[in-house]
RNA sequence: GGUCACGUCGUCUAGUGGUUAGGACUCCAGGUUUUCAUCCUGGCAAUCGCGGGUUCGAAUCCCGCCGUGAUCACCA
């Protein structure tokens, strides 16, 4: 049988990234099975609908390379994939088990099964509203709930994360099917789904395991043969014990794509979060990933989010990207210079993201760490006065450095790296200064940043006139006090 | 309260009867002739939740306890 698996997210607003990882899986699971990945819109829900959420949903499985085969835009044979544009199918199915005696329409008021619902609190139970079930039933008709009626018995199953699981009478209730707004419950409508669209694998959360007994019955009172069940252990927040949600400020994969984060570091990160291959690799690529996942390597337990280790694996991507290919690396940075590089060509500042690209964490360093690129610093005697290594030189020695170090690289005729590394080699011999302290002086002096890519590369890229101007700017400067 | 699940360094984890309990992130120290970062080397760090048992031997098997979390919607 073909794997067919499926990603189906509400679009109530983003999905933040401790969500993503519940697309990330199937994802995997449908490609090295060379199987099916469907993208299922569960938009049933009106009150918590959100405009505009379905597109942040696509761009965010777009953007970390988790294309469907078969959804919105995409199309296929199991359309449509809205559930609200299902609901002739879910009547269809509703109607079967009206027929077989299993579902009832309950005209109970709300407010009356929020009354029973209180006792039930207030008596320190769980609430089964099979226990009030009313005897009285009319005919069911878009309107009035429709209800499961339940027969609750006990219930084995396997899941391929947590392993054997069972189930008691108590977990099976008459669960609403489909609402009085005549649209299904997620209980009612995902199974309907994964039934109608051949779903093999049904992944998500693991805060769906007490729901399980529930669902064992529909697909039982369906006669529909189980699918597999992967259950997700959770994301927990950076502190606390509690899953990781909006409220813990958990970002949308947007805006880490904003500052900076590469996708393959985002796939990586997540998909290693509550799982591994068993050996000592860390970084993994999509491709990577497709062969060595394997669902029962999925830990049980919840996962901490560690920003930290994300920030590591993107320094990572962002090294090993632009050594299999700089200039598409380069390309992705557009939108990460400061504004003042816009004047710039790409050349001028692919040249400069080849020198610095290994001290970025993100891509989104780009924009504090190379303004002095694009335009003179801002001359501060005091950058220089509390340098730690300049510290002991007076202002005299320092000017009279700086000058000979003028002279010096005025003689470099070929502005290159290699020629300015010897060339600043020289100086540090005929000064006969240390390099924590010639070198760190030339360095701010034509920076006057808290740090910069090498001296001799920082050089060659700001050019010959730039690197001595600025030079003369501080001389000019001191010679002013 | 009922039901279910989970429990190895601060964090992510390896580990399925015999290991000095391994790796990664973070942190610290040293090195790579400037800074920052990379990279390399080394270091700190888990009495394997606790208590019993089985066994010559247990993180690994059994029992009990404790802790934590999820769930008990006309939300998903």
């Amino acid at each position: 049988m073909k794997t067919v698996t499926r990603f189906a997210p509400s679009p109530t607003g983003y999905i933040h990234i401790g969500n993503v990882r519940s697309a990330i899986y199937p994802y995997l699971v449908a490609k090295q099975e060379e199987g099916t990945f469907i993208l299922r819109i569960e938009d049933t829900d009106q009150a918590r609908y959100v405009e505009g959420a379905t597109d942040l949903i696509k761009d965010t499985l777009l953007w970390l390379g988790l294309d469907w085969d078969e959804g919105p835009d995409r199309g296929g044979n199991h359309g449509p994939y809205y559930q609200t544009q299902r609901k002739e199918i879910y009547y269809e199915w509703a109607k079967k088990l009206i027929a077989n005696g299993r579902a009832y329409a309950d005209p109970t008021p709300s407010e009356t099964v929020a009354k029973y619902r209180e006792e039930s609190n207030k008596a320190k139970k769980a609430f089964l509203y099979r226990n009030y079930r009313p005897t009285d039933t009319p005919e069911w008709k878009v309107g009035i709930p429709l209800r499961l009626k339940s027969e609750p018995k006990e219930y084995t199953y396997h899941d391929e994360v947590y392993g054997d699981l069972h189930l008691g009478p108590e977990t099976q209730d008459d669960i609403i099917l489909i609402k009085a707004d005549g649209l299904p419950t997620y209980n009612f409508a995902h199974i309907v789904d994964d039934a109608t669209m051949g779903v093999t694998h049904v992944m998500r959360g693991q805060e769906y395991l007490p729901s399980m007994g529930n669902y064992l019955e529909l697909y039982e009172a369906f006669g529909l043969e189980r699918p597999k069940f992967v259950h997700l252990p959770h994301i927990l927040a950076p502190t606390g014990n509690k899953k990781l949600g909006k409220r813990d400020g958990a970002k949308s994969a947007n805006d880490y794509r904003m500052d900076g984060i590469l996708p393959e570091a985002m796939l990586n990160f997540l998909a290693c979060l509550g799982w591994n291959d068993g050996t000592e690799q860390e970084l993994y690529s999509k491709q990577d990933l497709i062969e060595k996942f394997k669902l029962e390597r999925i830990q049980r337990a919840g996962a901490r989010y560690d920003e930290q280790k994300l920030l590591w694996l993107n320094g990572q991507w962002i090294r090993r990207l632009f050594q299999e290919d700089a200039k598409a690396l380069y390309a992705r940075t557009q939108d990460f210079w400061p504004e003042s590089a816009a004047k710039y060509d790409d050349n001028y500042k692919f040249k400069i993201f080849s020198i610095i690209y290994d001290r970025l964490k993100t891509l989104g360093d780009l924009k504090t760490m190379t303004n002095y690129f694009f335009e003179d610093p801002k001359v501060d005697m005091d950058v220089i006065t509390n340098n730690k290594a300049l510290k002991k030189l007076s202002e005299h020695e320092i000017c009279d450095l700086l000058r000979q170090s003028v002279t010096k690289l005025q003689n470099v005729n070929e502005w290159t790296a290699e020629n300015l590394q010897t060339a600043l080699n020289e100086l540090l011999t005929e000064s006969n200064q240390k390099p924590m302290v010639l070198f760190g002086l030339i360095r701010i002096g034509v920076s006057f940043a808290p740090f910069s890519p090498a001296l001799h590369d920082t050089l060659a890229v700001l050019g010959k006139n730039t690197s001595l101007a600025r030079l003369n700017a501080v001389i000019t400067a001191f010679a002013r006090d």
